[in-house]
DNA sequence: CTATTTGCAAAGCATTTGCACATTT
DNA sequence: AAATGTGCAAATGCTTTGCAAATAG
C-alpha cells in the first residue's frame, strides 16, 4: 500500500489525532526529502513556511508519526535522531548513501533462511531484525571517485 | 582471532595508550557481561572494585575501546548507548534477546547475494551493513511463555 | 622531567515536560 | 464547554570538556 497525503490524514483521524497545519508541515518536511532528516533539519524546513513553530511541537509531531509507523528511525549512530518517511506500509529496509544520505527502500531481504538456522542453533524465537545497508550512491561515486575520509 | 586480556593490553600499547587500572576495570565490566551494557551499568559494576572512578573516565575509556574496535555499540534504540565486548575480531552480528538482553554472536549473514542485487539495481557501491536480529531466548521463553507488553 | 591520565565540576546538546493560551469539535 | 494541540521556558538526562592534581614512562 502506497502512502498518499489523504491516506495519512485518514490514519491520523482514525487514531484520534487532528491533522493540524504544524503536523502537516512536519510530515511534508520529512516526506519531501529523499534523505533522512533529524529534528533540527526538520525544524529549518518547517520554519520556512511556518516560522513560529516550536521545537516541542516538532518533537511531538515526530513522536506521533513514529508511533503510527508513518516515519521510521534510521542511521542510529549520530548524536541526534534521524527520521525518514515511510514510502510503503510493508516490511522494508533502507539502502543509505554514506556520503549524501540518500536512501532507497528495498523489501526482499532473504533473511528467513538465516533466521531459521539461528532458531535451530540457539533456540531463540525470532521476532524481527534491523537491517540497513550502506554504501555510496552513483552520484557521489561520480562526483568524487575517492571517498573523503570521514 | 580471539581476544584475550594479553592481546588487548598489547593493542592498547600499540596505539600509545596505557592500560591503567581504571581502563582495565571498564574493559572487564563490559567483557564479563553476556548482555550489552550502557555507561551507567558499567559505572555500577566498576565502582564495586574501584569506587572513586568518575563518569568522565568511564566515557573516555569506552570511547577509546570503541575507537580500537574492541567494543561495539548495539541496540541503538534506547536513550543511552549500549556497548558490548567484541568476542572476535572478525565481521559478525548479534542476536539479541528482547527481554533479557542476552546476545549471541553469529558470523554468516549471507547478504552477499542481496548486496550484489542492490548494486546491480541501484548502482550503489556497497560498503557495509548493520544487521541485528532480535527475539526471545530459550530461558525467557521458558520463564514466561506469553511475553510481557513492552 | 614530560606526557598521559584522572576526577571533579561545569558546560553542551538533544529531548521531554509543565503550563497557560489557542484552537478545534 | 470539553478536549486536543501549541509555544514558551524550564527541566532532564546523557555525554563531553576544561583544568588542576596525580600517575606512569
Amino acid at each position: 500500500m502506497r502512502l498518499t497525503a489523504n491516506k495519512i490524514a485518514g490514519i491520523l483521524r482514525q487514531h484520534g489525532y487532528r491533522l493540524t497545519p504544524q503536523r502537516h508541515a512536519v510530515l511534508k518536511a520529512i516526506a519531501s526529502s529523499q534523505d533522512c532528516v533529524n529534528p533540527a533539519e526538520i525544524c529549518t524546513r518547517v520554519r520556512q513556511e511556518y516560522p513560529t513553530i516550536g521545537m516541542a511541537t516538532i518533537y511531538r509531531s515526530i513522536k506521533m508519526l513514529a508511533d503510527l509507523s508513518l516515519v521510521c528511525r534510521v542511521n542510529p549512530d549520530s548524536r541526534s535522531r534521524n527520521y525518514l518517511m515511510r514510502r510503503s506500509m510493508s516490511h522494508h529496509h533502507h539502502l543509505v548513501c554514506s556520503q549524501c544520505g540518500r536512501t532507497i527502500d528495498f523489501t526482499h531481504c532473504d533473511l528467513s533462511q538465516l533466521e531459521k538456522r539461528l532458531t535451530r542453533e540457539t533456540g531463540f524465537i525470532i521476532e524481527g531484525h534491523i537491517l540497513e545497508i550502506y554504501g555510496r550512491c552513483p552520484e557521489c561515486c561520480a562526483a568524487s571517485p575517492v571517498p573523503n575520509p570521514r
